[in-house]
RNA sequence: GGGCGGGUAGCUCAGUGGUAGAGCGCUGGUCUUACACACCGGUGGUCGCAGGUUCGAAUCCUGUCCCGCCUACCA
């Protein structure tokens, strides 16, 4: 490639051009080959749902994982990202139901068998979109073994685990109360439901007493009571001790029932004390009603609707008849007045409407056999939850876990394998499709089981059904179990426990060793992204740009457009500086800003302004590979480090070796956020600012080199060549798209790979740690700071050269000034060479004065001064080290400090204050000379 | 009601015993031939509050006040 590089970075002219090329060099394959004989790294990915489209949250755990995955791939890893989809039960049939409703149908109109080809069309039209924008974010997952939850192979094992739980008694059907979905038509299981607080009200009602009197009862939902059949009161209670034993008359129904003893429902100081009991369609009163063995009366239809058992109010929608039964209640004179109530209401995760709790026959997985390995894998460490505070979590969840409702009444699914017999009551459970006979009495008429399973119980097979399982492939031997499992703390037991538990029952071990959770995306206050807050950014805008326009016509549909951009600006408040809209930020830029959250932060707050700054680094990566490729053709790159003798070539050497550790340590412990401001810190803080500034007097000297810098010159074209190369290849991980494009214009070490992504990750043995380099280099900075922050404070010209003497009675200090002249006089722009020699001499007037590294540095200003800022800075330097010596005074007064600190730390304790008590007393020399100015001023 | 997490610079966040950090913002100066998506300076925090342990605490312990999230059957 001689092509010239632009002079600013332009994602849309690198980002597109790379992922075909990936792909077109088998880049991201994972071998199941026998003779492959490099240790694996397996990452199942979380299935995205056939529904959706990329958001904030694909991008972040796509960005995370991707990273993950690049280094172990670079790093010599066998590497499989396991990708593929969700067939997401109730949201795709939602979907699809809604798509009929505009042609004016229902899916009861097209039948069971026309709905599901509906489904598949569906599926085969949109259901691959969000894999192709996945490949935007340069995700790199060995697409050819993309899995859906529903394909055959996959279907066969969810049949297989199905039957095989049955026949280990750990599937059973049951009649208990479920939470009811009245608008799908469907049990939900108890992690699909949310509680919300809301605002209702406490309606109290009297039921009359046989033999006289009454009981006032108090409700929520006025209409159960057409479902109960007793009420409850504590036994202590004296108010209501007359009644024991007596029955209550129901005011709309032809029926009876007792008021009981309850000490466990009842409390006394609630309410009125006196509890009416429906249970059939309240938890607690289910459990009542078991204790007392009392009427189960279900009231309600599959949509919500009062059945039969209404009475008077049957036919009526559940809150219609809420208030028609007020009402009644209101003509018959029984009510006894209402307050307001702050309530829970439980509503379906998927449409929002209220559940309730309904009697229904499900099928059930036993959870606690199960959870019992799942746990005591984690206590044992033989799987990792990073962060760790989530294992408390997962222990008291999974010791609390209820039995797994798993079917559903839906047509988009798995369908339960289970068939009943028109004959008998034996039900045949089997891997077979139709099974001729019953396995109870050998009848023929067998009707199978319409409902189908929570799409969850496919996914909990995913680590290895996606290998291949219930077979036993070549790929299951050797990617079972993975490594990581990475994702979204919000399906911490929805997914990953119940993949640990299926993992463990069916394949004999836990399906990875860590699992690695990471927090939710959210606006830059902190609030979830949702269409109603009109604060969702759809992460393909950041990549390719977009108005502020058409940013707000996606997150708050139809709204008018002052308010929507108002809103949006509100929770986006970076955003406010950013003129029209998003640049185009390329992925690279964002894939770095996700990936310098914490992991550990439950909020991970986006911020445009964040994005904007990363995308300024990749500039700034483009901007330092185009000023080193002047320098740097034709050097030779090899696996080894390059002989490396002057200061700065061994100083970013061994910063280069210092931020190779900060990754890798980083992506080790997912501290993605240490291992990317590592390699920020290092391209920008060192490489940037200081080492391609140094090399400048080295490459365009101002005067005639000797041979002998002649051979520093080639010395640091290698060097550079070296740092540059790795340095792109220790960020590839992260920012994958640019730093290919560069990596083909650098030199490289001979038979490198066709694709950096396949290049090797830098080790340890990369870069030597030089300490005394690093040492001495913090010297020579220190005292180009010194003298620069002079010229700043006077507001000399960045152009104008100023004389600057440097006096030191180090000798090894001013050895290593000497040597480093060059890099001085060009960093801090002289006038000639500095002056490096002892302390003491006599001070010009005009010279002002700083101490670093203990040496003074002193400028001579030529009446430039400002006496006034001059007294003014040195004041300042000197409080704070007048500040620093007083606090280690202090501490070195202490006897105790002495005696009980490590003596290591006594030692450097005390051999700072005495270098602050030296640069102190240079500052007092400052100050005098600061005020010798201002009398110098006066004529 | 229970559990978990958090309160550190104007903002968003790192920092698990040894004299407080980053990015952005703010501010002064520069279009210095890699980069103004930049460079060189500067400002800015009694680490929520109160006790305690320790030679030493943002960091450990106790209490307390706020803020989140999860969880729960007060009708």
């Amino acid at each position: 490639m001689t092509t010239e590089l632009a002079k600013a970075y332009d994602p849309k002219d690198v980002e597109p051009r790379w992922y075909q090329y990936w792909l077109d060099h088998g880049v991201f394959a994972a071998s199941d080959a026998p003779g492959d004989a490099r240790p694996t790294y397996v990452l199942p990915m979380p299935p995205p749902n056939v529904t959706g489209s990329l958001h904030m949250g694909h991008a972040l755990f796509c960005t995370l994982e991707d990273v993950l995955v690049r280094f172990h791939r670079m790093d010599g890893y066998n590497t499989l990202w396991q990708p593929g989809i969700d067939h997401a039960g109730i949201a795709t049939q939602t979907v699809v139901e809604r798509i009929l409703k505009r042609e004016g149908k229902t899916r009861h109109d097209l039948g069971r068998e026309k709905f599901l080809e509906r489904v598949w069309d569906w599926k085969a039209q949109s259901g691959d979109r969000i894999q192709l924008q996945q490949r935007v974010l340069g995700v790199s997952a060995d697409w050819p073994r993309s899995k859906f939850t529903m394909d055959a192979d996959l279907s066969k094992a969810v049949r297989e685990a199905f039957v095989r739980l049955y026949e280990e008694g750990l599937i059973y059907r049951d009649k208990r109360l479920v939470y009811w979905d009245c608008e799908v038509h469907t049990v939900l299981s108890n992690l699909e439901v949310d509680n919300e607080p809301a605002k209702g009200e406490l309606f109290e009602f009297a039921y009359e007493v046989e033999g006289g009197g009454e009981i006032v009862v108090a409700t929520t939902r006025p209409e159960t009571m057409l479902g109960d059949t007793a009420v409850a009161v504590h036994p202590d209670d004296p108010r209501y001790t007359h009644l024991h034993g007596k029955r209550v008359r129901h005011p709309f129904l032809d029926r009876t029932f007792p008021i009981i003893c309850d000490a466990v429902l009842v409390d006394p100081k609630f309410g009125t004390g006196a509890v009416k009991v429906t249970p059939s369609h309240d938890f607690n009163d289910f459990a009542t009603g078991k204790r007392h063995d009392l009427e189960f009366i279900n009231l309600l239809t599959i949509d919500g609707k009062l059945n039969e058992n209404g009475g008077p109010f049957a036919g009526l929608d559940r809150f219609v008849a809420r208030k028609a039964v007020k009402k009644a209640l209101e003509e018959k004179g029984l009510t006894r007045g209402s307050k307001p109530h702050d309530l829970v209401l439980p509503k379906s995760q998927r449409t929002g409407t209220v559940v309730e709790p309904m009697m229904s026959t499900q099928w059930y997985v036993k959870m606690a056999p199960l959870a019992e390995p799942a746990i005591a894998a984690v206590r044992e460490g033989k799987t990792k939850i990073i962060p760790e505070e989530w294992t408390k979590t997962y222990e008291h969840w999974m010791t609390n876990i209820l039995d797994w409702c798993i079917s559903r009444q839906l047509w988009w699914g798995h369908r339960v394998p289970a068939f009943y017999c028109a004959d008998c009551d034996h039900v045949t459970v089997t891997r077979e499709d139709a099974p001729a006979t019953c396995g109870g009495c050998g009848g023929a008429s067998l009707r199978q089981d319409e409902d189908v399973l929570d799409t969850w119980f496919s996914s909990g097979l995913w680590p290895f059904s996606t290998l291949g399982w219930p077979e036993k492939t070549p790929a299951l031997e050797r990617f079972y179990p993975a490594s990581d499992l990475e994702t979204g703390y919000d399906i911490l037991f929805f997914w990953v426990a119940r993949m640990m538990m299926m993992g463990i029952h069916f394949m004999g071990e836990p399906p990875f060793k860590r699992i690695l959770l990471h927090g939710l995306v959210v606006d830059e206050t902190g609030d979830k992204m949702s269409k109603v807050k009109g604060n969702v950014i759809d992460p393909l805008d950041l990549i390719h740009g977009a108005t502020f326009d058409a940013v707000i016509e996606k997150a708050l549909p139809g709204a008018p457009h002052d308010e929507a951009l108002r809103k949006f600006k509100k929770a986006y408040p970076s955003a406010g500086q950013m003129g029209a809209g998003f640049a185009s930020y390329g992925a690279d830029a964002m894939r770095f800003t996700l990936a310098s959250y914490s992991p550990q932060a439950k909020r991970i707050p986006l911020s445009p302004k964040k994005i904007e700054g990363y995308r300024n680094f990749c500039n700034k990566i483009w901007n330092a590979t185009r000023f080193a490729l002047g320098y740097i053709d034709g050097a030779t790159v090899g696996a080894t480090p390059p002989r490396a003798t002057t200061l700065a070539n061994r100083w970013i050497l061994s910063r280069f070796a210092f931020a190779i550790d900060g990754a890798r340590t980083g992506i080790a412990d997912f501290r993605l956020d240490d291992a990317s401001s590592a390699l920020y810190q290092f391209f920008w803080g060192d490489l940037c600012d200081w080492f391609l500034e140094l090399t400048k007097p080295t490459f365009n000297p101002s005067e005639a080199l000797g041979p002998a810098a002649e051979g520093q010159k080639d010395e640091t074209r290698d060097v550079l060549a070296y740092v540059i190369e790795g340095a792109l290849r220790a960020l590839h991980p992260f920012i994958p798209f640019l730093t290919e494009e560069l990596w083909h214009r650098v030199p490289r070490a001979p038979g490198a790979p066709v694709s950096l992504a396949l290049a090797s990750y830098p080790t340890p043995a990369t870069a030597p740690r030089d300490l005394d380099a690093e040492r001495d280099m913090a010297a020579v900075q220190a005292v180009i700071g010194a003298a620069r922050s002079i010229r700043s404070e006077h507001e000399v010209h960045p152009g104008a050269e100023i004389p600057l003497v440097l006096r030191t009675d180090d000798a090894r200090v001013a050895a290593l000034l000497v040597a480093e002249t060059r890099a001085i006089r060009t960093l801090v722009k002289t006038a000639g060479a500095p002056t490096i020699e002892a302390r003491g001499g006599a001070r010009p007037h005009g010279t002002v004065m700083s101490v670093a590294a203990e040496t003074e540095v002193l400028v001579a200003l030529k009446g430039l001064v400002d006496p006034a800022k001059e007294t003014a800075r040195v004041d300042r330097e000197l409080k704070k080290v007048e500040k620093d010596v007083a606090a280690l005074e202090k501490k070195l007064a202490l006897p105790s400090f002495a005696d009980k600190a490590p003596p290591e730390l006594v030692a450097e304790s005390k051999a700072q204050l005495e270098e602050l008590q030296r640069k102190r007393v240079a500052l007092g020399e400052a100050q005098g000379l600061a005020a010798e100015l201002g009398e110098a001023e006066k004529p």
